[in-house]
DNA sequence: CCACCCGATGCAATAGAGTTGCATGTAGGA
DNA sequence: TCCTACATGCAACTCTATTGCATCGGGTGG
């Protein structure tokens, strides 16, 4: 991890009553330096070097900044929550890939519009979120290989 | 629960090669019956009356079910899996509304479209899902009274 | 109509993500 | 520099869901 990362996290957190802790610039740089969404698990894994941030904290850090606005809590349909830097404050068409097989979740780009939804009557709508399924290019390359070898059984 | 219920998934479970248990009668029926999305606890306690069914087993009926495609399964920001019968097989533009605030998930019928999606190469598409997020009629109404009497305080 | 077989069920133990309580440490303002 | 509110570490805990294994029973072949 460059430590321009680190540096652009320390930035973006260097405000008026915002406390600015070693936890919470590692786990921001660690978001900021990733390709994609991770997990709790996968954050701690990362910033595993250096004296070591306990899991909890790791925890209340990643809820904080998703609270304070500076990452995205995303949950997928392993149960397990995603998180991603919030670089640009996409607000309305905010759409996730997510794949069936290994989990990924990556943010995209390419979205059209948010399409309109009508809510039942004394519904409150505050956002509408899209989210795109399937596979990543790492399993849809195992997929058709499995399906190579066992044609009959189709990967559900 | 009207015996309707259990008549209809009796009848929709009567095919060659499935099975006919008692617990998926029931589990099923108790899907039909819902008005919303049910959790695999709320599942279990309408069930209740009656021998009563493994906990177990109602986690592997519903499983089972939402592979057979009788019924969806939905995963919410609770980390709970919804399900409700597949009535109407409703392909395409598959949209819920979640609420943020108690978790209900209900189904939604006016959706426009499902909106094209364009996913990095080598990516496979599957489906697209609309969410939308906001609160249900009750939370809406628990929300404003909250807001009343503690105006500073915003709901999250 | 009955016996048999494979899938379904019950029960207990286990897995794994996330949360809470409480004592201690520390960032940052006075 | 001191103080205080907030952040952190640690351990215990909650809760949903899953797995292993012995037993049961639905429904089909004979």
């Amino acid at each position: 991890m460059p430590a321009t990362f680190k540096d652009a996290a320390e930035a973006m957190l260097s405000r008026a009553r915002v406390r600015l802790t070693r936890a919470r610039i590692e786990v921001l740089a660690v978001l900021l330096g990733a390709e994609r969404a991770l997990t709790h698990h996968e954050v701690e894994s990362r910033i595993a070097r250096s004296p070591g941030i306990d899991r909890v904290t790791v925890y209340r850090v990643l809820d904080w900044l998703s609270r304070e606005g500076y990452a995205h809590k995303i949950a997928g349909d392993d149960r397990v929550w995603r998180y991603n830097a919030a670089e640009h404050a996409h607000e309305q068409a905010h759409a996730h890939f997510q794949c069936a097989r290994c989990g990924t979740v990556i943010c995209l780009e390419d979205v059209d519009e948010p399409a309109r939804v009508r809510v039942p009557r004394g519904f409150v709508l505050h956002k509408v979120v899209l989210t795109a399924k399937g596979f990543c290019a790492t399993c849809a390359h195992a997929d058709a290989a499995a399906r190579r070898h066992a044609p009959r059984r189709a990967a559900r």
